[in-house]
DNA sequence: CGTTTATGTCAACGGTCCTGACATAATTCG
DNA sequence: CGAATTATGTCAGGACCGTTGACATAAACG
């Protein structure tokens, strides 16, 4: 097993007199969580903002896509709650991927006032090379730290979110796919 | 108890035929995996940001407290290599915390170039004020999810990092704070 | 018919990053 | 010693992404 080697758990030498050990450790593990958050964010978003760059995009444009991509005909208002901006924030980036024709607009046919958004061919085709290599670095970390770390990863991460955003993210996380019927 | 319902283990009914199974929850679960960490960053930087924005910083600011926190009398380009932004970002981060009081940079004793830089008692006050509320927040997390799932999440983490960068981030988030000696 | 809702848009601003170019002081090396 | 390198600072300009405030339009609703 070439690629097992421990990744230094953090049960080590304390330094210079702490006084307590537990309250200790526990700063610590806290410290060192959240710049693995730091540091393993920057990474993760690296490869899709290297394509989105070549471009002339930036996250925000992979951020609609995806979401646009998760929700078919989702409206305007459906993607503000989730991605937290503002309409304007969102028009100037929805804007070019209507342009570009990565992003289809129509009006809704109940209510004819919604802008129901969904991927074009070319958004798709878009969509899944910003997240190939995203997936596949997800993919490669998944691998390497095995099942059971995965299933800590995400308890953990749920456990991020404030108690009151939690319900609604996880059911938009874990919920069917909504392709068009 | 009360906190431990569960969080929606994605082996869950599969929608419409997808062909492989194997191959459609792999992708499924590295969707998943993906927009959990956009939310949970999402979530993790919401506190110390609204305390910043409060002051008039940015999160940039944040980063460098920290990280001139974790390494006391850390040079500048050593404050570079971490953060991995230009000295130019960096100087327009750094020139008001100095102005302010919160950082102090004096010349290297033996190599009079650099500035080396540490908080003064004012920025390490504000430091934990930052950090405190990030803490709160893993503490809550790490404790509801458990040990193990902590353990999952770390190594899940640290296996993000792109591989040549590992070491060296691994040894910074892992070492001893290195505080004055 | 008047109000509310969904959306779009113009303007201005702040924060964070970038590249390129140039300056200064100190160290290092031939 | 003098030249090259290193550590840092700074000015100019630009891109992206978020904000607030204000106003406009069309459609739905009561």
């Amino acid at each position: 097993m070439p690629d097992s080697f421990s990744l230094r758990p953090s049960s080590r030498p304390v330094p210079r007199g702490s006084g307590d050990d537990r309250l200790f450790l526990t700063g610590r593990k806290l410290r060192e969580g959240a710049e693995l958050m730091f540091f393993a964010y920057r990474a993760f978003t690296r490869d899709p903002d290297r394509i989105l760059h070549e471009r002339g995009y930036g996250r925000a444009h992979h951020r609609a896509l995806h979401f646009i991509g998760r929700r078919p005909g989702i409206p305007v208002a459906g993607l503000l709650d989730i991605l937290g901006i503002t309409k304007q924030s969102l028009a100037r980036v929805l804007r070019p991927l209507v342009e570009d024709g990565l992003v289809e607009s129509v009006a809704g046919e109940a209510d004819r006032r919604q802008r129901l958004l969904t991927l074009t061919a070319e958004g798709r085709t878009f969509e899944a090379a910003l997240s190939e290599a995203q997936r596949e670095r997800l993919a490669r970390a998944f691998r390497a730290a095995g099942p059971e770390a995965v299933a800590g990863f995400r308890e953990v991460m749920a456990r991020m979110i404030d108690d009151d955003d939690r319900d609604d993210i996880l059911a938009l996380v874990y919920d069917t796919p909504g392709e068009i019927p």
